[in-house]
DNA sequence: ATAGGGTTAG
C-alpha cells in the first residue's frame, strides 16, 4: 500500500504537467511530508510544479523554507515572478540565483529576459545578451526566441524620447495589477453623493426616440475612426520609411542566425515587425513562413491583425478573416477580439457585431473590443447596451473598459451616466490610469462640468498629450481662451510635443475667444516648427475667427489661399459671418463659391435665405427658399435635451405634441411678459416675411433651447443649474432671451450647442459678442 | 522554458 502510494508520488513529481490545480498539488505535497520522502530534490520538484500552475505565494512559502534552494528551486520562483509582472523580484533572484554559486542554463533566461522587457531597460538587456553569448547559450531555440521578443519590444526606445511615456505606461500597468482593491468614500467630483453599484447600473434608453438618436450624432462630431482612416493615407509613406530602418536589424540577424526555428520564432518575429509598424515586411514574412512549411495559427493572426487595423486595410483585413476560417480559428477568442477591433478600425461595426455573435466563449478584452468598436464609431447607445450585456454576463469591467465607454457618456452629455461610472473608477483605484483620467476629464468638460475635470486634471501624476489637448479643449469648449493657451504653453515647456489635434485644440480656443493674433501664432508656428500641415479643421478654424470678427476680406482670401481645396463648409462659415456682419455682397461672392464645390450644401441655401430675409430682400429669400424645395433639401430640424432626475427629454422646435407641452407654454407667457418689461425686444428678423408679428414671437418662443430651458425650470429645484444641450448653433435671439431668462429666474443657465458651451448667469453670458 | 487580442483628445 504505502509503496504504491510512494511511486505514485514519485511518477507524479516527475510529470510536473498533469498537476493543473493548487488543491491537487498541495495534496501532492502533504504526501510528500507524510512519507518523509522531503528531500531537496522532491522540495524542488514540488516547487515547479506551485510555478507552473502560476501560484507565487505557495512557491515562495515553500522555497523561503529550503537553505540552499538548487537551480531548479532559483528558476521556478524566477519564473513565476515574472509571470506575475513583478520583474524586480525576478531579476532579483536571478541575481541571488548567481551569487549563490549557481550556473544559469538555457531555461532561465526566457525568464529574465522578458522581465527585462517587462522593465523597459535596454541596457539590461543588451548586458544579458552579452552574458548569454558568454555561456554559449546565444543559439539555443528559446533563448533565441526570447531575445528576439525582447529586443522588439525595446527597439523603439533607442530611436526617439518615447522612454518616459513608455516607463509610465508600464507602471500604470503594473500598480494596476498589483493594487488591492480599495475603498474610497469621498468621490471626487461627485458632490459627497453615494454612488450606487455597477450592478444597480441602469440606463434606460428607452424614454427617447429613434429620431432622437439620429440628432444626437448629428452634433458637430466625426466619428474617431473616421479621422484613422484619413491619418493612415497620411502615415502610408513614413512606414514605408520605418521598415527600411535599422531598427528591425537585430531582431531580423537573430532570427536569421538561428539554427532551428519552430513556429514561435516565426511568431516573435512576426509579432515583433508588427509592433513596431512595419507593415509590408510582416506581411512578406507571414508569406515566407508558409514557404517554410508552416502554417499561421492564432498567435500569428491576432498579431497581425491590429497593424491592419492600424493601417485601415480593409480588404487585407478580409483576407486574413478568411484565413481564419479556414484554419478553422475564426472563433478563437483572441483572433475575434482583433478582428472585431479589425474592423471597427475600418468602420464596419457590423461586421464587428457578426464576429462577435459568432463567439461562444467571451472575455473582458472581447466585450471591450466590441464596445469600444462601437463607441468609436459614433455608436454610443449601442455600446452603452453592450456595456450593461457585459456586467449582466458578469465580467468585471477592467480599466480598459471605462476608458472605451466613458466617450460616450461625454458625447451623450449624460452626466448622471459618466458620475456613475466615476464612482466606480474611484472606488477601485483606476484614477490613476492615464486613458481613465484623460476620458474623465473629457467628459466632465463636454457635460459642462469643467471646475471637475481641471481639478482630475491637476491631479493627474502623468499627462501624456492626449490629456492635455482633451484640457485645451475643454477649456475651449467653455469659451475660456487664456487658460487654453496657458495650458498649451505648459504642454511645450513639459516637452509634450503637440500634434494636429492639440493645435486644433488651441485653435479653437483662439476662435471662441476672438483672439486673432494668437491664432495667426499657432497656425503659423504648426508648420513653421512643427513640420504639421494644416488640416481642413485647421483652416476652417482659423477662418471662422477671421470671419466672426468682421475681417471678412482677409478670410476670403485665406480661403482662396489654401494648399488643399475648401470645402463648401469652410465657405459656410464665412457665410454665416456675412450673415452677422450683415454683409450681402461679400455673402453672394461666398455663396457662389460654395455652390461651385457643393451645390447640395443645406447651409448655405438656409443662410441665403436667411441673410436676404433680414435685409428684407423678400425676393431673393423667397427664390433661395424655393430652390431649396426643388433640390429637395430640408433644414435638420434643431432638437434640444436635458436631463432630470437621470432621465433624458428631448424637445423639437415648436413640438406641441410634447406631453409637458400645455405646461412649458403657459409658463413661458408668464416668463415672456416678465422679459418685456425689463427689455427683451424679441429678434424676428429672420423669421419668414408673411407671418404676422404675433405669429413671429410665438416662432422664436419655440425654439427647441426655449423649450428644453423652461422645463428644465418648471421641474428642477430652484437654485440647480440648467443645463441643455442643442444640436445646432444657439441663434441670436435664443442668446438674447436666455441673458434675460437667467436674471428673470435667478438661476445659472448652461446652453451646449454644437461647438462650445454658454454660461448664462444674471443677465449676462459668458462667450460675450464672440458666439 | 519562449509567442498573441481590447483603452483616452478631433
Amino acid at each position: 500500500m504505502r509503496t504504491s502510494t510512494e511511486a505514485l508520488v514519485k511518477a507524479l513529481l516527475r510529470n510536473p504537467l498533469s498537476i493543473k490545480s493548487r488543491s491537487q498539488a498541495q495534496q501532492l505535497h502533504a504526501q510528500v511530508l507524510k512519507f518523509q520522502a522531503s528531500s531537496l530534490c522532491n522540495l524542488s520538484l514540488l516547487l515547479s510544479i506551485y510555478s507552473h500552475i502560476n501560484l507565487l505565494h505557495d512557491s515562495l512559502r515553500l522555497f523561503n523554507t529550503i537553505h540552499f534552494p538548487p537551480a531548479l528551486a532559483w528558476k521556478s520562483v524566477i519564473r513565476c515572478y515574472t509571470s506575475h509582472g513583478l520583474p524586480h523580484q525576478s531579476l532579483g533572484s536571478f541575481i541571488g540565483m548567481l551569487a549563490s554559486g549557481l550556473y544559469p542554463d538555457h531555461n532561465v533566461f526566457p525568464s529574465v529576459l522578458k522581465s527585462c522587457a517587462l522593465l523597459m531597460d535596454l541596457n539590461l538587456g543588451e548586458s544579458l545578451h552579452g552574458y548569454i553569448i558568454r555561456v554559449g547559450l546565444d543559439f539555443d531555440l528559446y533563448t533565441g526566441n526570447a531575445l528576439m521578443n525582447m529586443y522588439s519590444k525595446l527597439r523603439f526606445l533607442e530611436e526617439s524620447g518615447r522612454q518616459r511615456l513608455g516607463a509610465g505606461e508600464v507602471f500604470d500597468e503594473m500598480t494596476e495589477r498589483t493594487r488591492s482593491v480599495r475603498t474610497v468614500s469621498v468621490l471626487v467630483g461627485n458632490e459627497g453623493r453615494k454612488v450606487s453599484d455597477m450592478e444597480a447600473f441602469n440606463y434606460d434608453v428607452s424614454c427617447r426616440s429613434r429620431e432622437f438618436e439620429a440628432q444626437v450624432l448629428e452634433i458637430d462630431y466625426k466619428p474617431r475612426n473616421q479621422y484613422r482612416e484619413l491619418e493612415a493615407c497620411n502615415l502610408g509613406q513614413q512606414i514605408k520609411d520605418i521598415s527600411h530602418s535599422k531598427s528591425e536589424d537585430s531582431v531580423r540577424k537573430i532570427f536569421e542566425m538561428m539554427p532551428e526555428k519552430d513556429l514561435v520564432s516565426w511568431n516573435t518575429i512576426i509579432a515583433g515587425n508588427a509592433r513596431n509598424g512595419l507593415y509590408e515586411e510582416t506581411l512578406r514574412m507571414i508569406r515566407e513562413m508558409g514557404g517554410a512549411n508552416l502554417k499561421p495559427d492564432s498567435f500569428t493572426l491576432s498579431s497581425v491583425l491590429p497593424l491592419i487595423a492600424e493601417n485601415v486595410d480593409i480588404s487585407r483585413g478580409k483576407e486574413i478573416h478568411g484565413c481564419s476560417i479556414r484554419q478553422g480559428l475564426d472563433a478563437d477568442i483572441y483572433v475575434a477580439s482583433s478582428l472585431i477591433d479589425m474592423y471597427a478600425k475600418c468602420t464596419r461595426v457590423a461586421d464587428s457585431c457578426r464576429v462577435f455573435t459568432l463567439l461562444t466563449e467571451r472575455d473582458g478584452i472581447s466585450w471591450n473590443s466590441i464596445i469600444a468598436g462601437c463607441v468609436q464609431n459614433g455608436l454610443f447607445d449601442e455600446g452603452l447596451r453592450f456595456f450593461r450585456q457585459m456586467l449582466m454576463a458578469k465580467i468585471k469591467p477592467k480599466s480598459y473598459s471605462f476608458s472605451s465607454i466613458m466617450p460616450a457618456c461625454a458625447h451623450l452629455t449624460t452626466l448622471h451616466l459618466g458620475k456613475q461610472l466615476h464612482g466606480y473608477i474611484t472606488r477601485n483605484g483606476f484614477d490613476e490610469n492615464i486613458f481613465i483620467a484623460s476620458s474623465l476629464v473629457d467628459m466632465y468638460a463636454k457635460c459642462g462640468n469643467i471646475r471637475t475635470a481641471k481639478q482630475i486634471f491637476d491631479r493627474m501624476r502623468l499627462r501624456d498629450m492626449v490629456s492635455w489637448t482633451a484640457m485645451i479643449m475643454g477649456c475651449a469648449l467653455h469659451g475660456q481662451a487664456p487658460d487654453a493657451i496657458e495650458l498649451f504653453e505648459q504642454m511645450e515647456t513639459e516637452g509634450i510635443k503637440p500634434n494636429h489635434v492639440a493645435f486644433m485644440a488651441v485653435l479653437t480656443a483662439c476662435s471662441h475667444g476672438g483672439l486673432v493674433d494668437e491664432a495667426w501664432k499657432y497656425f503659423n508656428s504648426m508648420t513653421r516648427d512643427f513640420g504639421i500641415a494644416p488640416g481642413v479643421e485647421h483652416y476652417a478654424a482659423v477662418s471662422d475667427l477671421l470671419g466672426r470678427a468682421g475681417r471678412l476680406e482677409e478670410a476670403y482670401d485665406f480661403i482662396c489661399g489654401m494648399h488643399i481645396g475648401p470645402t463648401g463648409s469652410i465657405w459656410a462659415t464665412l457665410l454665416s459671418a456675412c450673415r452677422v456682419h450683415k454683409n450681402i455682397d461679400m455673402a453672394e461672392k461666398v455663396a457662389n463659391r460654395i455652390l461651385e464645390v457643393d451645390p447640395n450644401n443645406t447651409g448655405a441655401y438656409i443662410l441665403l435665405a436667411n441673410i436676404y430675409s433680414a435685409a428684407r430682400r423678400w425676393k431673393e429669400a423667397a427664390k433661395w427658399r424655393a430652390s431649396m424645395r426643388r433640390i429637395g433639401i430640408r433644414k435638420t430640424p434643431a432638437c434640444s435635451w436635458i436631463e432630470v432626475k437621470n432621465k433624458v427629454y428631448a424637445f423639437m422646435a415648436g413640438d406641441e405634441s410634447h406631453p409637458c407641452y400645455e405646461k412649458i407654454r403657459e409658463a413661458m407667457e408668464v416668463l415672456v411678459e416678465l422679459m418685456e418689461k425689463e427689455g427683451y425686444v424679441p429678434d424676428t428678423s429672420e423669421v419668414h416675411h408673411d407671418v404676422e408679428e404675433e405669429q413671429k414671437k410665438y416662432l422664436v418662443c419655440s425654439h427647441s433651447e426655449r423649450l428644453a430651458i423652461v422645463f428644465g425650470i418648471i421641474n428642477t429645484p430652484a437654485g440647480m443649474t440648467i443645463r441643455v444641450t442643442k444640436n445646432l448653433r444657439v441663434c441670436t435671439d435664443c442668446h438674447t432671451a436666455t441673458k434675460f431668462i437667467s436674471k428673470i429666474v435667478g438661476r445659472e443657465i448652461v446652453v451646449r450647442d454644437n461647438s462650445r458651451f454658454h454660461h448664462f448667469k444674471n443677465g449676462t453670458c459668458s462667450c460675450g459678442d464672440y458666439w
